[in-house]
This record gives structure tokens, C-alpha cells and sequence, in this order.
DNA sequence: CAGGGGGCTAAGG
DNA sequence: GCCTTAGCCCCCT
């Protein structure tokens, strides 16, 4: 189990990751305050149940892929959510330029 | 204490 | 691009 603080900041970095644009787990820690986090966060959202309205999938790694074996039933969830909002894939890879970059 | 393993990352071959 | 190594933090055996 994760400590409450650091779930609820990190559902709330995952929040604010606006529709069609991603985000890496190590960045939704450090924007949490939790800079080394990156592990845990993908933790956290193991532990979501599947009603959640927050947006898991758009939390991907660091290397613009999705951290799940590639057609997997969790890869092509995740996956389909995030085409949906017009995420694009090339090469199972998501661009740079569809990374969130929040301004602190 | 030792090991192993996670929705991780950065650096080097 | 792949794989390995190291670092990271938490949890379980």
C-alpha cells in the first residue's frame, strides 16, 4: 500500500492531464512532489477500480510506449482509450510532441 | 538480512 | 532498435 498523500496528489497530476495528450509515470511523480517515484504511480493506478472517471491511460512510460506486452488485453485497452481522444501511435510509440508538458 | 518483482528511467554497448 | 546495468522506492516471501 501507498501512503494517502502521495495517491491523492498523483490522482490529482493525473487530473490534469488534458484529453489526447499523455504523460510519463516518472513525470506524474515528480509534478506530484514525489520526484522518483515513477514505480509507485504505476502502482496507484493498478489499484483503480475499472468505474474510475480518472483518466489512468493517459499515463504511459517514458519511452512513449505503454508499459503492458504489446496485444495484451490491458494494452489494447489502454491503447483504445487513448485513440479515441486522437492519440496517435507510430510504431506502438507516441510522439513527443503528445506529452504534457505542464507549466509548474 | 537476502531475493525477487512491479503499469519506471537513464545511460552504455 | 535490442539488452544489460544501475538507480529508484515499496512490498512480499
Amino acid at each position: 500500500m501507498v501512503s494517502q498523500e502521495f495517491t491523492e496528489k498523483t490522482w490529482a497530476v493525473v487530473a490534469s492531464v488534458p484529453s489526447g495528450r499523455v504523460m510519463a509515470y516518472g513525470q506524474v511523480a515528480k509534478m506530484a512532489g514525489f520526484a522518483g517515484y515513477a514505480r509507485q504511480v504505476g502502482a496507484v493506478l493498478k489499484a483503480m477500480p475499472e468505474q474510475t472517471t480518472l483518466p489512468w491511460h493517459r499515463i504511459v512510460n517514458a519511452s512513449g510506449g505503454l508499459s503492458f506486452p504489446v496485444g495484451s488485453e490491458a494494452y489494447t485497452r489502454q491503447r483504445e482509450r487513448l485513440e479515441r481522444e486522437g492519440v496517435i501511435f507510430s510504431a506502438n510509440k507516441i510522439p513527443k510532441s503528445l506529452f504534457w508538458q505542464p507549466l509548474f
